[in-house]
DNA sequence: GATGAATGAGTATTCATTCAT
DNA sequence: GATGAATGAATACTCATTCAT
């Protein structure tokens, strides 16, 4: 068990470093010295750098999901459960960086594991909440509820991540969101007050 | 201009290995492999093998660029012009893995910069055409005309680049463009003939 | 304790090629085929070749200081003590190459930190000596004696480092040593055993 | 006539670059680029780096046996005209950083070449002044004139090459040199006037 | 006389990984 | 479980020199 913690505090300083610096930047150095553990004490634990990046990519996948199922179980609007979901769901702004880092890697097929995973478990979640939403007939889209809830999650992540976001194109975005969900005009634009325009 | 043609010949070979391997694992010694040069001819062309890859996304983008020109000019219902357009920009399905570099980067002015540029030149000439559409009574959404086209780009960068686009995503992906634009439900159906579905 | 005696093992090795061929001309290649390490292991130890050099040039101070201490703890008639310290803290003929190197670095800090360092060293060490031979009436200079013992320095190092040193220049630089001091015509004049001439 | 003058702008543009960078830290680009001529000419002109380097040393030395030959010229007191023409022969305070690349170089040989040329042209003007002072009984030193004037060069070039002369040290200097030639306590003191304290 | 494109041997440094203790 | 000394392949970049035009 203690063991298991010492493992623990190694890769939440790695992801730390993976964050800050990205993940090519960081050496195995870094992370030794920043965890105050000896060399062999990493191989010990991991059984090399690019595994350590699986485990903190598993860490925060588990955080978000755990964030995205707190929420769902609150009492709240239908709509507003749904928008809280994606926004807990996103990457929190510091581990933006780390994003990057999982596309950069050429190693196509863990950046894809990865995605994937995120997807994966997203989907799921909010489809439904979506439908529920439908059955309420707050949202009066045709069936296509994943494909929905998979394009919602695309146009969320890409235009937050960059954080160039004006309030016209808030207003769109909200726009699009509702005719995507075939919700009433209005309904969702309690969003505005959620982010932050620059 | 010999000399020109023979640095353009090198900025291809780069061009080709960082698509197929990446910008990081190409080194500038797989470069002058290629190309059959010394090691001196590549740092009498270029200043270092960053440099380079600004080289090499200036070629994408110019590339894209003339495309997208190109298909304005022609004689074409507008609804295709539009959607013509936004392919011809999209990076070919070559040029995807190379995407990846660019985000890679953790060195951000430089993925900035050049995503910028992308839109900068992309917006515009959209704008034009879904302008001109509003005019012609087929496109019915407000004024906000830039941002909907950012947008569309969003989506459909996102959406197919990562190739595992299926049929309903499809449908989902023009049911929401038409809306976004306003379009009459059906009007850009045509696009489904031009994706290959996975 | 034994990877004390590695790194200063690597550094010796490291000197011996420094004063045969110089610090430019000494590659990091040089140094660890000489000791027989990897180059993982020279930048193990060391931060940089410029940071080896600074190793070798502390190596030379203390030896050059430790010789001299030991001089000056013996028991011999004073203005010997005074010659022979001079003598022990010059920079052996074999490190003389090696003097070139340090005033080579147009990195004129390092320069004139290590040079600054054995005057440092120096002066007081003899001034103490020349001082005892005042009181014992033996020179019979002014009170500048810190000025005395630097010039004498300048002197020594200048004249014997280019090896080019015939009979009348010892019998000046002795006549001129006797002067500097206030000594007694000829009491110095056991100089001229202690050099070769060439 | 004219080749020869675009060769001498060539050399000037060279010393510059050395004494400002250093001769090892200016690459033959540099002087290229300063000069405003392309690689090839440089290799017209000069064989190779270090032969530039021996212009350099040439145009150094001439320079100096030119003020030097002025002042001997010039009437003024015997004294005056030995301490003034010492002074002329010194490298200017700018030469100074390129008297260090001299001795970096380990290509030995020309180490010496240059700096045996500087006493070879020296030694010979000086010795003839301080011969008449001799014999004007300004002087009253042995015969040994030669080593004298080479010890005084010597002297003269480290305290004032490393600039951190104070007041005392100048004394001593001056007291010392007057002892070496056997000349009046005081007679040189006007020395004093001509040397910056720090 | 002058050009500048091409050369390639050489250099310092990084870093993930291993393994004896 | 933990340590840290040792490894060596890989990498980006420099620079004096050559030579066809």
């Amino acid at each position: 068990m203690k063991t298991e913690n010492r493992k623990k505090d190694i890769v939440k300083k790695a992801y730390e470093l993976f964050i800050t610096k990205g993940y090519e930047n960081t050496s195995v150095d870094d992370i030794i010295a920043k965890a105050k553990i000896a060399k062999g004490t990493f191989y010990y634990h991991f059984d090399s750098k690019e595994q350590m990046l699986e485990e903190v990519v598993n860490m925060m996948i588990a955080s978000g999901v755990e964030r995205a199922k707190k929420i769902i179980k609150q009492d709240m609007k239908i709509e507003e459960k749904l928008v809280y979901t994606i926004l807990a769901l996103r990457v929190t702004p510091e581990e933006q960086s780390l994003q990057d880092v999982i596309h950069e890697k050429e190693n196509i097929v863990l950046h894809k594991k990865t995605n994937d995973r995120i997807i994966e478990e997203a989907v799921p979640l909010l489809s439904q909440i979506a439908r529920q939403a439908k059955k309420e007939g707050l949202f009066t889209c045709d069936d296509n509820i994943e494909e929905r809830v998979r394009m919602t999650l695309i146009l969320s992540n890409e235009m937050f991540d960059h954080n160039e976001t004006n309030k016209n194109q808030i207003l769109v975005f909200i726009d699009t969101l509702e005719k995507i969900y075939g919700a009433k005009p209005g309904s969702l634009s309690f969003i505005t007050k959620l982010i932050r325009e620059d």
